[in-house]
RNA sequence: UGGGGUGUCGCCAAGUGGUAAGGCACAAGGUUUUGAUCCUUGCAUGCGUUGGUUCGAAUCCAGCCACCCCAGCCA
């Protein structure tokens, strides 16, 4: 089968994006844009710290961070924040762009690094240090801890405090130079111990991390903390509008500190505009909440636990919320973008239904996925006054004629789900039962004439006879209401199907509440289906495709497992159900 | 009992002093060779709460309540 879809899916996808609509980051963006402020320039930038894999969390920021700037004619950087070389490899790094890309995201220019800043934010480290605003501080981590006081109660000031210029300059070369071990001292903003905000009690610049970074190699024996280099970051690549989670809405006036703190003529020249006659102003941090979504979780360390405990089968298994694992599973990038606009971005944390995810899946892949039918627990039928073999010729999507026809074989030999037959007729029931009719979809209309069973009584086969006069036509003088799906039993293809449900039993599984999330799994989760027929187009397709199995619901070819021998699909979702 | 935030329909979310958008979910109809899709309709005299200002308040003011974040040399 040729593929009908794929060259317009994108383009299709994209007409049906959701209407933009109203956020506080836009109207502030917006409201920028009509003061310039920034002579017309808007650049944001997406700050992943390359220490795991990228999830439907991050999507929402992705999202914002892209999507904001492509309104508004600007510009969004890739920026790994890999200042914390203990945590962090080139494996998270090469998957976080896979997956950006993916998503349907361009960065500007080259991909960034904050390591790649360390030489300049050195350099600011010693500006503030002969500015009298850092310090090189000898205190232990717990002994820091100690002075740092508590939520209510001030801090007391470090005994190294009130060194001399010189002493820490030379210090804080030494500490570059690589003269003490990790941990011996620290170089510390000099702001003030008893701010009732924490963060501004003389935060740790630099710390002494003899380890090899993946970037930067051997070069550094002394790491900067995320405080001190992000806002940096921002201000060296010019980015006008810096979006991050609530969480850090506290370290905003630390974030601000910094920067004003600094020269600002000194940090235009080593930024992206240091060639440009625009104005320079420094960037600006706005907080936003987080995307929850309930049966979920998202937390870094959790996911991590879920995979290394062997509870799922990796970071790309099709129940996680990783990017990887729902574009595995089947979820298309196109639809991940969908949500995150549905949902929206505001400063109330929120807990978003999953329904609201597996709709905006459902309207693209009805929209674009070429129906096929595959029988998931076959039953055979024997058609009994078919003359032979024929080929029919069926649309692949019902709205969509561009889409194209494909061919499958109905032949005496069939199978229909044995869901789809009832020995006796039931209230409701508007599939097959013995004696009845029913429609085969794009087929005739047949009745269950007879029921064969093996040794064991259990149903074996049906037998089926034919109305020749019902092809492309419903049958006169009677209704026929039900219509069931059927694949070729001689000419179908055998396949496992893979059927997942949500991963958690709970609405909430990070909640505090929960003593150990391991124990809410859903014990059937995943379900695998062995011996089921797939007809023939659908079995030779482009193995990317998404298919609507009619009546079962969507699915795709699983990447990993799927050969052409032995096929595995893996359910995307299932149909809406309303009965 | 410090500081910073948030509270609008079951779940998201517009709204920024002029009389409560939209989506999801749900419910009821219609179309249908997918119990899908699609279409139609319904769904907050009410905006955490109590007072106040005003001709008029979800929007302004004050108090109260609830929940979230912060004491990493993590990000």
């Amino acid at each position: 089968m040729t593929n009908p879809n794929k060259p317009t899916q994108n383009e299709v996808t994209a007409s049906k994006e959701s209407a933009p609509s109203a956020n506080f980051i836009r109207h502030i963006v917006a409201e920028d844009l009509a003061s310039n402020r920034h002579a017309g320039r808007i650049q944001t930038r997406f700050p992943p710290e390359p220490n795991g894999y990228l999830h439907i969390g991050h999507a929402k920021s992705i999202c914002l961070n892209f999507g904001i700037a492509a309104e508004n004619g600007g510009q969004c950087n890739l920026r790994f924040d890999d200042t914390n070389p203990a945590k962090e490899s080139q494996e998270f790094v090469d998957a976080i762009k896979e997956n950006i890309n993916w998503l349907g995201f361009n960065w500007s220019g080259e991909v960034r690094y904050s390591s790649s800043y360390f030489e300049q934010l050195y350099g600011f480290a010693v500006q503030l240090i002969e500015k009298g605003l850092a310090y090189v501080c000898d205190l232990s981590a717990d002994e820091a801890r100690e002075y740092r006081g508590t939520l209510t109660e001030p801090g007391r000031n470090s005994p190294h405090r009130e060194r001399s210029i010189a002493e820490n300059l030379s210090l804080f070369t030494r500490m570059r130079e690589g003269e003490f071990v990790d941990g011996l001292c620290s170089l510390r903003a000099k702001i003030d111990m008893s701010s009732p905000n924490i963060n501004m009690r003389d935060p740790v610049l630099y710390r002494i991390r003899h380890i090899r970074h993946h970037q930067t190699g051997d070069a550094w024996c002394i790491y900067p903390t995320y405080d001190y280099t992000h806002c940096i970051s921002d201000a060296i690549e010019g980015v006008t509008h810096s979006l991050c989670t609530l969480e850090f809405e506290d370290h905003r006036p630390l974030y601000d500190w910094i920067l004003n703190s600094l020269d600002l003529e000194s940090i235009r020249q080593v930024s992206d505009l240091s060639s440009s006659d625009s104005p320079y102003v420094l960037p600006q941090q706005t907080e936003f909440a987080k995307l929850k979504i309930n049966y979920t979780v998202v937390g870094k360390r959790k996911l991590k636990q879920l995979v290394d405990e062997g509870l799922v089968l990796g970071w790309d298994d099709p129940r996680m919320s990783t990017l990887a694992g729902m574009r595995r599973r089947g979820y298309t990038a196109a639809s991940l973008r969908n949500f995150c606009e549905s949902v929206g971005v505001a400063r109330s944390e929120s807990q978003v239904d999953i329904s609201m995810l597996e709709h905006a899946l459902r309207e693209d892949l009805d929209n674009n996925a070429p129906r096929a039918m595959c029988v998931l627990r076959p039953l055979r039928v024997t058609l009994t006054n078919l003359p032979e073999a024929i080929e029919l010729s069926l649309q692949n999507h019902p709205k969509r004629e561009e889409m194209g026809r494909r061919t499958v074989p109905l032949t005496p030999e069939i199978v229909i789900d044995r869901d789809d037959f009832r020995e006796e007729a039931e209230p409701g029931f508007k599939r097959l039962v013995n004696g009845g009719e029913v429609r085969l979809r794009g087929a005739y209309v047949i009745r269950c004439d007879e029921l064969v069973r093996d040794a064991d009584g259990e149903i074996a086969e049906l037998r089926c006879s034919v109305d020749l006069a019902t092809l492309g036509k419903n049958p006169e003088g009677r209704k026929v209401k039900g219509v069931i799906h059927w694949v070729s039993a001689t000419d179908g293809v055998p396949a496992t199907v893979r059927l997942y449900d949500r991963l958690f039993t709970v609405a909430n599984p990070e909640s505090k509440d929960v003593e150990d999330f391991r124990t809410l799994l859903n014990p059937d989760s995943l379900r695998v289906l062995e011996g089921c027929l797939v007809e023939p187009a659908a079995a030779s397709a482009d193995s990317a495709l998404s298919f609507q199995f009619e009546r079962e619901g969507y699915f795709t070819r699983d990447t990993v497992d799927s050969t052409n021998g032995a096929l595995v699909f893996n359910q995307t979702i299932g149909l809406r159900a309303s009965h």
